[in-house]
DNA sequence: ACATTGTGGCTAGTATAACGGTCATTAAAT
DNA sequence: ATTTAATGACCGTTATACTAGCCACAATGT
């Protein structure tokens, strides 16, 4: 009993990753996949799995994505995902440009 | 010396993750926030969030969103993140329409 | 030029995610 | 109705993510 991991989300994240976890569920049934089947192709455990589907936010963005990926979720979006893919070229632009370390001079403003 | 983690991504998982970070970082460095400034408004550790906007596949998903959130990264796609998630509602339909359990009586066909 | 400090990289320690296995439940197929 | 097996849940073990702290380097401001 002790250190409890006492850890906050945002109704954003916790939201995204839940629809993720649903979208994941719904394209492993509509290809007719068992749970078992699904989590062998990934390599990862049945229990695993039962996480992502959950959409529990401690699971590995590696393997939340991979299993996605393997049951035709399109990650980022419906049709736009090449789309934004390529666009990471053009955030290596816009980083480049960028001053490559940030010394805050006067304070940040705080937009919430 | 035992047992080495041999874990494969998908390319499409390796990028999509490679850009995520980097639109985290681009939205620090555009809000000029220092590292130590965004972790600690994330709670969590430098390092980590170095290995986020590095794009490290092992992060939490709770993390590695809750980051991007915080510098503003649109979730899922620049413009349609409310769309995408206002789906959500459907999907639970869908998932509902679909039959509770899924009996493979033939072979799971392999569209790759 | 100098001082400041943001950044990258490294380490050991600790919390915990992932694994492999098991069991009960119950939908689906006969 | 009976059989089969997909699912949900739990547990001990192992692998590892996260942390705190440190150092060296170099970009930025004076």
């Amino acid at each position: 009993m002790q250190s409890v991991k006492k850890r906050t989300y945002s109704r954003i994240t916790r939201e995204a990753t839940e629809l993720l976890g649903k979208l994941i569920r719904l394209g492993r049934k509509e290809r007719k996949m068992t749970e078992s089947e699904l989590a062998g192709r990934a390599g990862i455990s049945r229990a695993t799995l039962q996480k992502i589907e959950r959409g529990d936010l401690t699971c590995e963005i590696g393997l939340f994505l991979e299993v996605a990926v393997l049951v035709g979720v399109k990650l980022f979006d419906a049709d736009s995902s090449q789309v934004v893919l390529m666009h990471i070229g053009r955030i290596n632009d816009k980083l480049a440009l960028l001053p490559q370390r940030v010394r805050p001079s006067v304070k940040v403003d705080d937009n919430f």
